[in-house]
DNA sequence: CGGGGCTCCTGTGCGC
DNA sequence: TGCGCACAGGAGCCCC
């Protein structure tokens, strides 16, 4: 399930990969997920490659943007040169054409990402209704605070995966925080002491900034476009039986989201 | 405002 | 061995 870290990764590749790049065709095979508009992109070049949130913004230098959320099990998958469709293929939904011979697949096997072309205004208004970047400088923890006040009721894990609040925090990132943070995933956001809540802000950015590094979590399907991330070997609690200090970890719901956490180690 | 439930979808893993 | 079912969940939606 890509969050900000594992979409961060897939941009800088993408990034490598397709800017400069002319589309000469773009196939679509799922409609569900992939905007019918983007069949009439063609003779246009990617100019830049950005992320917003846990959307990739490919920008084409006729105003136009290809806008993706790859959703829980989305990837991207990058040939050099036309080969035979491999497994990794087999769920695909969309396919760009680049004129040099390579080509871009986007391949979903839940299929609830999203693919869809935008001109700026559109584009305005998607990143208009989602929260700051946690990794931004203006992502201060003044700010971090403040978006706790406007919250003081709502669970702190709700606030932490809220995209409107947040953007790019998904259940993986949340839980590891809140570890990390010593908070529990129950607790109301108006509860945290301002020791709380400065820890929670500091390792929020610490731990995404740690994912990044290593490309990302690879569990289940994710893959960024060069394979695996590493960030699964570090994960603290998520999906784990046992914390860093061996306490047994719970696994409840919270939010209609599974959670793990570690009674002893998070108050 | 906040939480709960439902929906989209399909591979995985369980119990019998 | 194989069937059937619950489960996983990002985000948008409705409802209380």
């Amino acid at each position: 399930m890509p969050e900000l870290p594992e979409v961060e990764t897939i941009v800088r590749q993408l990034k490598k990969k397709i800017c400069g790049k002319r589309i000469v065709k773009a196939e679509i095979y799922d409609t569900a997920v992939v905007d019918p508009k983007l069949k009439t992109v063609s003779s246009v070049k990617i100019v830049n490659v950005r992320r917003r949130a846990k959307y990739i913004v490919m920008e084409l230098d006729d105003g136009h943007f290809i806008i993706t959320h790859l959703g829980m099990t989305g990837h991207f998958h990058f040939r050099d040169r036309k080969q035979a469709p491999g497994d990794c293929e087999k769920y695909m939904v969309s396919k760009f054409l680049f004129s040099d011979g390579s080509y871009l697949t986007h391949n979903s096997i839940r299929k609830f990402g999203k693919m869809r072309l935008a001109d700026l205004q559109q584009l305005q208004k998607i990143s208009s209704k989602l929260g700051a970047e946690p990794l931004d400088e203006k992502f201060t923890l003044p700010y971090f605070n403040e978006l706790l006040w406007k919250r003081l009721r709502a669970n702190i894990k709700a606030v932490l995966m809220d995209q409107q609040a947040i953007a790019g925090v998904g259940n993986i990132y949340a839980q590891e925080a809140l570890y990390h943070a010593g908070v529990s995933p129950l607790r109301k956001a108006g509860s945290l002491s301002a020791g709380e809540r400065k820890s929670l802000y500091t390792e929020l950015r610490r731990i995404l900034l740690e994912a990044i590094r290593y490309r990302g979590t690879t569990v289940d399907n994710y893959s960024n476009l060069e394979g695996r991330g590493g960030f699964q070997d570090h994960l603290a609690v998520y999906q784990k039986e046992r914390c860093a200090k061996d306490h047994p970890l719970q696994k409840i719901v919270v939010g209609g989201r599974g959670t793990t956490y570690c009674p002893k180690c998070q108050r």
